[in-house]
RNA sequence: GGGCCCGUAGCUCAGCCCGGUAGAGCGCCCGGCUGAUAACCGGGCGGUCGGGGGUUCGAAUCCCCCCGGGCCCA
């Protein structure tokens, strides 16, 4: 798109950038220094030496990556990238986090995390990846209801340890619930659940004795079984009670009613918030074992003894109704594989949810291709959650809060001058540890301020990039120039990712949308869909690919696949395109050797110089394709559909140009004089050539430079690079619909004739003497007197007869055979004579059958009545007429071959020989011979006759019928029987 | 479980928006052409257009349900 708009004559801002921050990288360093926790790197490397290697790795990466943009042809700005890890980008981070700041947006707040007991550090959502089956407790436990002697609400659950920090109880409003009689207790559960869970704690005896809806249950209040255990519970007994929940409950697992503990599940969280508000309490540390909360259970470890201990105990209080074990997918560490737990910790919020109507409104006013990607996007908008933008590591943009240690004021920074103005200084680096030893004043209480120690969420850096890259706020002019960005274009993964955050950050910023047209991309995967990793084996070396496959090649297949769409990695497909990309190549090197050998001028010759009337109908029609192919062209490209202008330019070399026209026009430019119809074919083709050279440059840049600098450059005294120059524009006025037609016309016409030959095993280069065409549409007819000409040079014919179907009714010639079946039955002892006066009348049968249905006859004096099923009828032509039925209608030759035609085909057999030793000979096209043949009377005859045009074809000075010397280059051949031994000699 | 995308010849994919006789390239078999030629052309073989239902004179195409795969979430 770059390389398009460029040629249309923008001034294209292309810079790329480099995302280099984030935990990916982190581990990797981690890795290669052998530790693996967040101890290890303050304690045994130290958090600046670790950086340092961050750092380097990073910018080792981006080298390579800028290495293998370069090779396939991405045109940009390398020597002034954008780097995340850059002082000034850094900067302008902190400029947004203290935009949202000012606007009330920045908060620090409790969240649901995953978190590792291991590495001590919290996962990003992205990094919770992996999955492991794990067995774990499945336990059954009765909440008694307040107030009751024996009513129990029955709850279900696999992570007993997150029971002391239950908080209440969800339920689904909408589902049916029963209070079911078991051992002279009652139970509370859905109705749907029932027979499952007995079966299950294998109850055999139990009584319904209600049945109601969950709404019904809304503000019961229970009494949790474990209250004098934990001391956590003292704070939140008083909101034990039945909420409704229907996001959280299920129908299909469980009880239908979920203990809740808003410290350990984010559904629960979020559901406190909304309709609860208890306290978040979260009883697990950073390693894993229960706090001091938890009471009895504190310093146990999760899922082991606090799971053990608060089952014995639930039991002892007889409120473990049932208790077995079961499998499921379990998180797990990517890192060290240990089991996550879900845990309540302190996190910096973005308040994105308030600006919900504001993102969907600035979604809506960007234009997606394609169109569902919008779909998408705004559906996720639609539920967007407030955005944490913490992280407890170190590689990254650190977040620009300061916290007063005297009065717990909070202030964020925006820039390093900030920093000073307020009691710092410049830190010699902006990332950890350098910046977190900056000590502000306080502004409230003139305390000593220190930086909270969290560093910002990777996707923070790619969301600020649209303005951080041109330097904004401190330079302000070039970001007020450029917005919004014109052009974006990602994968489709990057919806939620790159598209979300940098719109996230533009409404932040600067309440608008930060681009105006997205473009999405699909995956390349490997020949069976997968995606490709190292780690599967399938993964293709970057550099091994263009090692065997052109560059163009492989830019060419990538983008005619349709662009949103995942593409399948093929050698074979590749290498097609590369035969593509080779008849391209062919069609100029056609073009420059007869214009160089006939000292072709294309700027003195060129098309607006030939007259009209020198043109021939095919110098128009591959006009008329042209223009329509600019207009497919533009067309698609504005709308950023590529692919569809890639295939169009391939359709269009191949089909139009080389399959089409050039074979249509070789006998023009094999002419030696200099004729107007030689000059308007080169002037022709050359436009032709050197607009579609234009329009493929963005697509294959290589090649179409190539050409430019060997063929065009100096002749038209163009600039030093084909990509300086400006695109050719549609011409309307060059598009003749009717004559595109026609040709399509003439195409099947000439196409079904070479069927008809084939079948008669009539070889092209026999001429045959009529052609005898019949079409269903009568207007078509005007199509093949316009193109004539062409269909006879094709289809090798002397004559073009354009005929009635009536023509090819008269002479279909039918066989008939008698239906035993039919006729054995019906007509008895007469049958055996009927079948004989089939056999012996079959036309006149067919023909009355045909047309009137049946056919009348009388035989031994009786009267026959001959009806179709009596015969099975078969149509067909005379031998001498070999026929293809198209669509279009039908196409004949006729076979016979008269003295003439066959004088001709036998010399341009000869003609044909000869030709193929000037090539074993390796002679230049424009050598002059001597020729000499012996051989069968019949051949010597048949070129005898047609010697001019022998001589003209081979350039033969002269034709010897006599031995040829031996100085002269021999071979023996066999042309249809005919035996013939031919001599050539350059002169 | 939800949103979106994909499913058409042995393989890779057009066609679907806007309904009208199912296409291309590759592969395989047979034939032809050739001063662009390690190219090219013709023919043959090959299809329940993922499945089912609906709308319609007519559905690969529009609508609904289901199945399989992918992306992003839960």
């Amino acid at each position: 798109m770059l390389r398009y708009y460029r040629m249309l004559g923008y001034n294209v801002w292309d810079q790329p950038g480099y995302d280099t921050h984030g935990l990916p990288i982190e581990v990797k360093i981690e890795q290669k220094l052998g530790i693996s926790t967040k101890k290890d790197i303050v304690e045994k490397v130290g958090v600046e030496k670790f950086l340092a290697e961050c750092r380097e790795f990073a910018r080792e990466n981006l080298e390579a990556m800028t290495e293998h943009f370069k090779e396939i042809g991405v045109f940009m700005d390398w020597d002034n990238p954008y780097i995340t890890y850059r002082k000034e980008y850094i900067e302008s981070g902190w400029w947004l986090i203290k935009r949202a700041w000012e606007q009330g947006l920045l908060y620090e707040g409790y969240r649901v995390v995953h978190w590792c007991p291991r590495c001590e550090t919290t996962l990003a959502d992205y990094e919770v990846s992996e999955y492991k089956i794990l067995r774990d407790p499945s336990i059954y436990v009765k909440f008694k209801v307040k107030g009751t002697e024996n009513t129990y609400l029955l709850i279900w659950t696999t992570t007993p340890w997150t029971l002391p920090a239950n908080a209440f109880v969800m339920a689904h409003p909408d589902l049916d619930y029963v209070k079911v009689k078991v051992n002279g207790e009652i139970l509370i559960l859905a109705k749907a659940r029932l027979e499952k869970v007995m079966q299950e704690a294998g109850v055999e005896e139990y009584e319904v004795v209600e049945e109601f809806k969950g709404s019904e249950l809304e503000g019961v209040e229970y009494i949790h079984p474990l209250e004098d255990l934990v001391d956590a519970q003292k704070e939140l007994s008083k909101y034990h009670k039945v909420v409704m929940a229907p996001e959280a409950v299920l129908a299909t697992e469980g009880t239908g009613l979920v203990h809740s503990a808003p410290g350990h599940g984010e559904i629960d969280y979020e559901i406190n918030e909304d309709r609860v508000g208890a306290p978040v309490i979260s009883l697990v540390d950073n390693q894993g074992r229960m706090t001091s909360g938890a009471g009895k259970y504190a310093g146990m470890y999760f899922r082991k003894e606090a799971n053990e201990e608060i089952m014995k105990d639930l039991e002892a209080k007889g409120a473990l109704f049932h208790k077995s074990s079961l499998e499921h997918r379990y998180p797990i560490c990517w890192r060290c594989k240990t089991p996550l737990v879900l845990r309540a910790t302190n996190q910096w919020f973005i308040a994105v949810s308030k600006l919900k109507d504001k993102l969907l409104e600035e979604a809506n006013k960007i234009e997606w291709v394609p169109e569902w990607a919008k779909t998408r996007f705004v559906n996720l908008i639609k539920d967007v959650h407030d955005w944490v933008v913490s992280r407890q590591r170190f590689w990254g943009i650190p977040l620009p809060v300061w916290r007063c240690e005297s009065c717990g004021y909070v202030h964020a920074v925006g820039s390093v001058d900030e920093l000073v103005q307020l009691g710092g200084r410049e830190p010699e680096d902006l990332h950890r540890p350098w910046v977190d030893e900056i000590e502000l004043k306080c502004p409230k209480c003139s305390g000593v301020m220190h930086r909270v120690p969290d560093v910002l969420d990777v996707w923070f850096d790619s969301g600020v990039a649209f303005y951080a890259s041109l330097g904004y706020p401190k330079n302000k002019e070039l970001y007020e120039k450029l917005r919004p960005v014109d052009f974006i274009v990602e994968g489709h993964d990057q919806i939620r990712g790159w598209f979300f955050s940098l719109l996230r950050s533009g409404v932040i910023g600067f309440g608008e949308r930060p681009y105006r047209r997205v473009l999405v991309h699909g995956f390349a995967l490997d020949e069976h869909g997968r995606e490709m990793h190292k780690s599967l084996g399938n993964y293709i070396e970057f550099t091994e690919l263009i090692s065997k496959i052109p560059r163009d090649a492989v830019r060419l297949w990538a983008m005619q696949n349709t662009i949103w769409e995942d593409l399948r990695f093929q050698w074979k497909a590749m290498e097609q395109t590369w035969r593509a990309l080779n008849i391209t190549w062919n069609v100029y090197s056609f073009a420059s050797t007869y214009m160089s050998l006939d000292k072709f001028d294309p700027l003195e010759n060129s098309i607006d110089k030939i007259p009209e009337e020198w043109l021939e109908i095919e110098d128009k029609w591959i006009l008329s394709r042209l223009a329509t192919l600019k207009e497919t062209y533009h067309e698609a490209m504005k709308s950023l559909r590529l692919h569809e202008a890639a295939r169009a330019l391939r359709e269009f070399i191949v089909e139009d140009v080389s399959h089409w026209y050039i074979r249509i026009i070789r006998r023009r430019v094999w002419e030696e004089a200099d004729t107007p119809t030689k000059k308007a074919a080169y002037a022709v083709l050359n436009k032709v050539l050197w607009e579609w050279l234009l329009l493929a440059a963005p697509f294959i840049p290589y090649t179409t430079e190539y050409i430019y600098q060997l063929m065009y450059r100096e002749a038209i005294e163009g600039p030093v690079s084909i990509h300086l120059l400006e695109l050719p524009q549609p011409e309307p006025s060059l598009k003749k619909p009717d004559l595109e037609e026609a040709m399509t016309t003439t195409k099947m016409i000439v196409e079904a004739a070479a069927a008809a030959r084939n079948k008669a095993k009539l070889k092209l280069r026999q001429p045959v003497s009529r052609l005898i065409v019949s079409l269903r549409d009568k207007k078509l007819e005007e199509h093949l007197k316009v193109t004539e000409k062409i269909i006879l040079g094709l289809a090798n014919a002397k004559k073009l007869e354009i005929v009635g179907a009536e023509f090819f009714e008269g002479l279909k010639v039918y066989d008939v055979e008698p239906n035993y079946r039919a006729i054995g039955p019906e007509f008895r002892k007469l049958s055996r004579k009927i079948v004989q006066y089939i056999e012996e009348n079959k036309q006149r049968i067919a023909e009355d059958i045909i047309s009137k249905g049946s056919h009348e006859f009388t035989i031994d004096g009786e009267k026959v009545v001959l009806e179709p099923r009596h015969v099975n009828i078969k149509a067909g032509y005379p031998e001498w007429l070999s026929v293809t039925e198209t669509p279009l209608g039908l196409v004949a030759v006729d076979t016979r071959i008269g003295k003439d035609e066959l004088i001709e085909g036998l010399t341009r057999d000869v003609v044909r020989r000869i030709q193929a030793m000037r090539k074993e000979l390796d002679l230049p096209v424009e050598a002059k011979i001597r020729v000499w043949l012996v051989g069968d009377e019949q051949v010597l005859e048949a070129t005898k006759q047609k010697i001019d045009y022998l001589k003209t074809e081979t350039r033969a000075e002269e034709v010897n019928y006599e031995e040829p010397p031996s100085e002269a280059y021999t071979k023996e051949w066999d042309i249809d029987g005919y035996k013939i031994k031919i001599g050539i000699q350059k002169i």
